[in-house]
DNA sequence: CGCGTTTCTGGTGGCGCTACCATCACGGTA
DNA sequence: TACCGTGATGGTAGCGCCACCAGAAACGCG
């Protein structure tokens, strides 16, 4: 009587049970040799290598992973891939994650709080050793899930609120502070503001809030802000700048949600034939490569936004424990003291 | 006498049995219920759903994945994440995957065969439902590996060759030839060309070879060529247009191996002063947002990414099992006719 | 030579869930 | 009344692997 078969037959699948019956060893003897685990004498090693090899053996993570309570998997989440500063996060993520034969279970939530809610239980699902978001604000529902894991939570780019587990990234706040610190250093006293959405996107807000802090303390303010309702683009950098220069033409210098809006801003003036930055300065955020090679280097402030992907994987690394009480690790900015102010 | 403990104590975990015992009904009520499958009445479901919220239960999809054989994880494999192009491939991938409760495992190879062998097994280990590799060469043992999987394959970018079981993208073969054939006909006769290390990027020669065939086709052929040995950038394109017209100052159009190279020669031009298209016409590859953006809209091919991505999804939701015969689809490409040449 | 100690190997009970079969109540139909 | 279909629920044997315990064999060491 041939055994119950419970599923479609999946051709001929080879379990480590058909290597250790080729091999002539135990189950065990083969897992411990597939995980490099345990002394394991040479000549077995080679015998059931060629068993494995020979059958194409490849280990079930799954099964791994529910009988042994680790997944090596991390599961992160960003909320765009619209632009290039996530990538860059992600690309720093997987240059820590090599050769630590972990994997990335990477979603997306289009800067929406509930999106990410779904996005957090879909990825706890399946245990992660870690979770990575981005940014402090999470709805509630997020909140209490991340708080509960077992695993640790590293919480990306922002370190201007108190983390649940472990944060790296740098103070936007003070960005947004330093950068008009810096103009005003540089002379200039009739600022503009162009953004995208800024709605969705805390850490531009955290930026604003800090230059409105700035120039408060100074006794200045925005003389115009031109904000758009969509996502940042190159596109809508001049459609803003433009107008911004409407409704304020007599600023100095317009300050820019990120780098993209910047471009934007220093393609428009070429388009209408004004002197950068003579008759309008520009500063961005981020400090993407497009930016310091336009024919006068964008000035800006650059986000190490690699180092932050890589810092984070190896805060998890270093520390398969949450840590007794929050950490916050400062990746740092740089003003770019470029050409365009 | 208690139970054994294999494990250090995973705080109070909560499976699907203790939901059951807590709603006074069967495991395998529950499961269905969690899953939307067969007929449930009204009050049971919701004295299930009360437990399932009280108990704060989440399934363990790694269980769940063990008895049924099925993940719903889809690997992507990508070559780079340096520029925007695959994060846009990334994001068709992910808006696919939005509302299908599956979840994309990424991994990145940097270009590098040896290294997308060890991502494919590593992803195949998890009994992907699909896995999404970048283009349509690979080492022996992948080839292997992606043939014998049980899942769907698809190939995406290229479809120049014969695919393993589906292939999603474009002819970089004719995009070159096309892009050739269009600037005969607006009378360029004088070729240049600019290319990052096109070693590893077998798209960017597929369309050199494109080319070089309608060039010769019409007695012509490239009068310089200047191939820089590191990825793509703009930086690299201003300095590889440097060198190139070093060389052969008196061409009338270079053609980019992308975008990024393509912006990086704009602002050669713009820097040096030379008149586009006049003195030199500029030629790119991909369509991204910065080139269309541009004073001059940049002449360029345009590739649909996000697409690419998307369509790929869509084949394995189609059709879970492989077609009898592999299957190409076309997403197509458009020459963009811009202002640069 | 006796007795640890180290090195290597094996048996097996779950991990948490779902596929598969059974069961039971109920209503409609011949 | 007997029978069948349908809706709703339950019991349980694995899925493939690994943690845990054992045990055998080879090796020092006084």
């Amino acid at each position: 009587m041939k055994p119950k078969q419970r599923l479609p037959d999946r051709k001929s699948k080879v379990t480590i049970r058909e290597v250790a019956l080729n091999a002539k060893v135990s189950e065990t003897t083969v897992s411990r040799i597939m995980r490099n685990e345990g002394p394991i004498s040479e000549e077995t090693r080679e015998k059931v290598m060629k068993s494995v090899r020979e059958l194409g053996y490849v280990p079930n993570r799954i099964a791994g992973a529910l009988a042994s309570l680790n997944t090596h998997l991390v599961g992160v989440i960003v909320p765009s891939l619209k632009n290039i500063v996530f990538p860059e996060v992600l690309r720093g993520i997987q240059s820590g994650l090599k050769g630590n034969h972990m994997q990335a279970v990477i979603s997306v939530t289009e800067y929406d709080l509930a999106t990410e809610e779904e996005m957090v239980r879909g990825l706890l699902a399946w245990n992660p050793v870690a979770v990575l978001v981005t940014g402090l604000t999470h709805n509630e529902a997020t909140s209490r899930m991340l708080r509960q894991s077992l695993g640790r939570v590293v919480e990306m780019m922002e370190i201007d609120a108190e983390p649940i587990d472990a944060a790296v990234g740098m103070s936007h706040r003070s960005a947004g502070y330093e950068t008009i610190r810096h103009l005003l250093t540089k002379g200039y006293r009739r600022f503009g503001y162009v953004a995208h959405d800024i709605g969705p996107d805390r850490r531009a807000r955290l930026r604003h809030e800090g230059m409105v802090q700035a120039l408060s303390e100074a006794g200045l303010g925005f003389i115009a802000e031109s904000r758009a309702e969509t996502p940042s683009s190159v596109g809508i950098g001049k459609a803003m700048t433009a107008r911004l220069l409407e409704r304020a033409p007599d600023i100095s210098v317009a300050i820019y949600s990120n780098d993209d809006m910047a471009v934007g801003g220093v393609f428009h003036c070429m388009e209408t034939g004004r002197s950068i930055p003579s008759d309008l300065a520009i500063f961005g955020f981020n400090g993407l490569e497009i930016g310091q090679q336009l024919p006068q280097p964008l000035s800006t402030v650059r986000s190490n936004r690699f180092l932050i992907g890589r810092t984070a994987i190896e805060q998890i690394l270093n520390d398969k424990e949450r840590p007794g009480s929050p950490v916050r690790v400062d990746t740092g900015f740089e003003i770019v003291d470029g050409a365009t102010a």
